[in-house]
DNA sequence: GGATCTCATGTTTTT
DNA sequence: CATGAGATCC
């Protein structure tokens, strides 16, 4: 391929960005404006036109999906495999680069683990109980997020500063976790970035190797960068400063995993003589669906506004569909799945987009119930699931019986007679020999005249798991990963465990056999390197291309991808956005990101929808439609009056609760689930109320000094209700809870008598 | 001492 | 509603 076709297909400023020399470069690239055509075009440009050769360059992203498009892209471009190029996620990056710097890891040899969420959890349980701490008043849950928001922020536990109790014990959970993993020779998902960088903070050698190597690095997805990443690339640019960043502030939606789209900004401060490229033409969506995406992101505070356009002017409206509840709202989408196909739409080219995986199940029995096939992305992840955690946890095991995590999972796993007394026991053993449980238990087996404290049954039923362990191991360095999986598989007999006839012990059998495939594929891989792989991919990774199904997937998963026809479903306040980020502007402005995200993987056609109850909790809940949906110029909207809609919904759901705190109400938990015989049914229920209820709204229901009961935080009082126009808000002291504003539609509050 | 059952509890998004 | 931890039963 010539450079006319490497820049051939691009226009001016993708043009410019390909072929800018070195230096710092900063593209701003909006949805759809050729970001990853960029990306890769400019790989194979420095590759073809400026013989910079493939090993100096190192291209990280997100996910391992949008690396291995990359690589084929580049392919493409150059005809042919250009080797020794460094490119992966930045997780995989640094992977592989604390592996052949393993020798100057001063905890860890190179065989180390990474522990994933599930392996984080046990491990900080362990780290409570070892310090005496109780985990009810310590959630591992929150725990967990203060070890990983440090490590994001680059403090090690030593450094963690502690300036009242909770932080206090959180240093001391921190380190004692920090103990933990490195005695089973682990790494967490943000150890791997951690320790990248202190490794080059430590070793000024390696990293000026690593600086002097990698002459250019291209990084995708740059709005998602948090500060270890952000400072991992500070360093490995330092010394040819050829780095080139592509992101989209407005696309930023990681900040709960400490992500900071004002990285952007930092760029530029950080590198006064960087060159700044902007790429506002779109070419996925129509003139309508940019136009309502615009709409809605301009709402955001503190951001810079790009001016997007596209050629395709027009296209067809945004629908929007209220449905009674969720399972009709998710047979509505595949009723309109239907008809579109029938019209000539692939089934493959539409895709439902949700806020949360739990809203993924409704859809899926609509579409099991209409026989229609569909592919779901992420919902319990694949490599979450028991079953599979199992198996892992048998080869993780295998491979290093020093993972005391694996041992505790594996080693009554299916239940073999070893119970909480005989792992008591054997726990002291190892520990007043030095030894971990799982070399304790080989010890056991391969040493006959071994002292030990066990006898009888214990003794027997511990042999036996040590035997087949020692097995294993014996095996694993003799056979592929997929032979060894299945003489574990046949040596717990767990089938028999797993697949207890029932639909779901088929399901779960089913997915044992699904990974025995993968792992009969890593062939000529070892089982060291399958592991990694294991940890390291995300459900996303997997989906193919040109399927012929409809895909289902969250918000979040969608990102970076494009579909003809996308679905958002669920679009109700307390879905989307969530209600857990309804009292913060930031996390507010993200679930307005989130939902543009969605709205701009469309190409020609979006569908809105909400339903007007929603089952939480197994109650069901009137819900306000999205007050995002508000934000859409009406005329873009296929359909109904949105505020109207908004309102008279607000009216509804506020003459339901008025219903609830008549006197019966105490006992409405019994029977409230249901749906009421009283209610007309969605297609008969008259477009407006009576404009008796209609004031419930426009009158304050709550007053000060009113006793109320609410079903979670209890006991309070009300110190204030404010009417906002469309809803009342009430501030509450509650007894046990203190302050907390409320918002009287969403929140079920009773009011007591005095 | 171990397995089974029930109860409680708690659900955002993911490398 | 689904998973996890304690209490009870075997």
């Amino acid at each position: 391929m010539s450079k006319v076709d490497i820049l051939d297909s691009l226009n001016p400023a993708q043009r410019s960005a390909v072929t800018a020399s070195g230096g710092p470069i900063l593209v701003l690239a909006g949805p759809g404006s050729g970001k990853t055509r960029v990306l890769t075009h400019r790989i194979a440009y420095l590759i073809r036109e400026k013989r910079v050769e493939p090993w100096r360059i190192m291209a990280v992203t997100f996910t391992n999906k949008a690396a291995r498009e990359m690589v084929h892209r580049v392919n493409a471009l150059l005809d042919g495999d250009p080797q020794g190029m460094t490119l992966g996620t930045f997780h995989a990056t640094c992977v592989r680069i604390l592996r052949r710097e393993s020798e100057s890891l001063s905890r860890y040899d190179n065989r180390f683990l990474i522990f994933d969420s599930a392996d984080q959890r046990r491990v900080v349980s362990q780290a409570l109980a070892d310090l005496n701490i109780d985990d009810s008043r310590f959630q591992p849950n929150r725990m967990l997020n203060n070890i990983s928001n440090a490590k994001n922020e680059i403090v090690s536990a030593d450094d963690y500063s502690a300036n009242n109790y909770p932080t206090e014990i959180t240093k001391r959970v921190y380190q004692r976790y920090q103990e933990i993993l490195v005695a089973n020779n682990a790494m967490d998902f943000d150890d791997l970035l951690m320790n990248a960088v202190l490794l080059f903070d430590e070793h000024a050698d390696i990293l000026e190797r690593y600086q002097r190597r990698y002459e250019h690095i291209l990084v995708d997805e740059f709005q998602d960068t948090n500060t270890v990443q952000y400072e991992l690339l500070k360093r490995l640019s330092a010394y040819h400063e050829n780095i080139f960043v592509v992101g989209d502030a407005d696309q930023s939606i990681y900040r709960w995993r400490g992500a900071d789209f004002r990285n952007i900004r930092r760029f530029g401060q950080h590198f006064p003589k960087s060159q700044q490229i902007l790429l506002e033409q779109n070419y996925r969506s129509t003139q309508i669906i940019l136009d309502a995406a615009k709409a809605v992101i301009r709402r955001n505070h503190d951001r810079v506004d790009k001016e997007l356009f596209t050629d395709r002017k027009g296209g067809e409206l945004i629908k929007l569909s209220e449905a009674y509840n969720e399972a009709d709202e998710a047979t509505m989408v595949v009723d309109t799945i239907a008809r579109l196909e029938k019209d000539g739409t692939l089934a493959g080219s539409c895709a439902v987009m949700y806020r949360t995986n739990a809203q993924s199940r409704v859809l899926e029995e609509a579409f099991i119930r209409a026989g229609v096939n569909y592919r779901l992305v992420g919902a319990t992840r694949f490599y979450s699931r028991r079953e599979i955690k199992d198996l892992i946890a048998f080869l993780r095991l295998v491979y290093s019986p020093i993972d005391s995590v694996s041992f505790g999972r594996t080693i009554n796993t299916p239940p073999r007679g070893i119970g909480k007394k005989t792992l008591e026991v054997l726990y002291d053993w190892a520990e007043a020999n030095g030894w971990r449980p799982g070399e304790a238990l080989l010890k056991l087996v391969s040493n006959d005249n071994i002292q030990h404290p066990f006898s009888g049954r214990a003794y027997s039923a511990l042999t036996r798991f040590g035997n087949l362990l020692h097995n294993w191991i014996e095996l694993s360095a003799q056979i592929t990963v997929g032979d060894l999986l299945d003489s574990i598989l046949e040596g717990v007999d767990y089938r028999s465990y797993i697949d207890d006839g029932t639909d779901m012990g088929r399901d779960r059998w089913a997915n044992v056999m699904e990974l025995l495939g993968v792992a009969i594929e890593y062939e000529d891989h070892d089982l060291g390197q399958f592991l990694e792989q294991v940890a390291l991919v995300s459900d996303i990774d997997n989906l193919e291309d040109n399927a012929d199904a409809p895909t289902l997937l969250t918000l979040h998963s969608a990102k970076g991808l494009e579909f003809p026809v996308v679905f958002i479903v669920g679009l109700a306040d307390g879905s989307l956005p969530h209600s857990r980020s309804l009292e913060d502007g930031e996390e507010l402005a993200e679930e307005r990101r989130l939902f543009y995200v969605g709205l701009t993987r469309a190409l020609d056609r979006v569908f809105l929808s909400y339903a007007f109850r929603r089952t939480s909790f197994g109650e069901s809940q009137v819900t306000v439609p999205s007050r995002f949906l508000h934000d859409i110029p009406v005329e873009l909207v296929e359909g109904s009056n949105l505020q109207k809609r908004r309102r008279v919904t607000i009216e509804k759901a506020s003459s339901w609760d008025w219903s609830r705190s008549t006197p019966k109400s105490h006992e409405s938990n019994v029977d409230g689930g249901g749906v009421r015989k009283d209610l007309p049914e969605p297609s008969t229920r008259a477009p407006s109320q009576p404009s008796q209820r209609a004031r419930v709204v426009t009158e304050a229901k709550y007053s000060t000094g009113q006793n109320v009961y609410h079903q979670k935080f209890g006991e309070g009082v009300v110190i204030e209700s404010n009417l906002t126009g469309i809803d009342e808000e009430v501030v509450v002291a509650f007894s046990d809870l203190g302050i907390k504003k409320l918002v009287a539609s969403l929140a079920k509050l009773e009011i007591r008598e005095e």
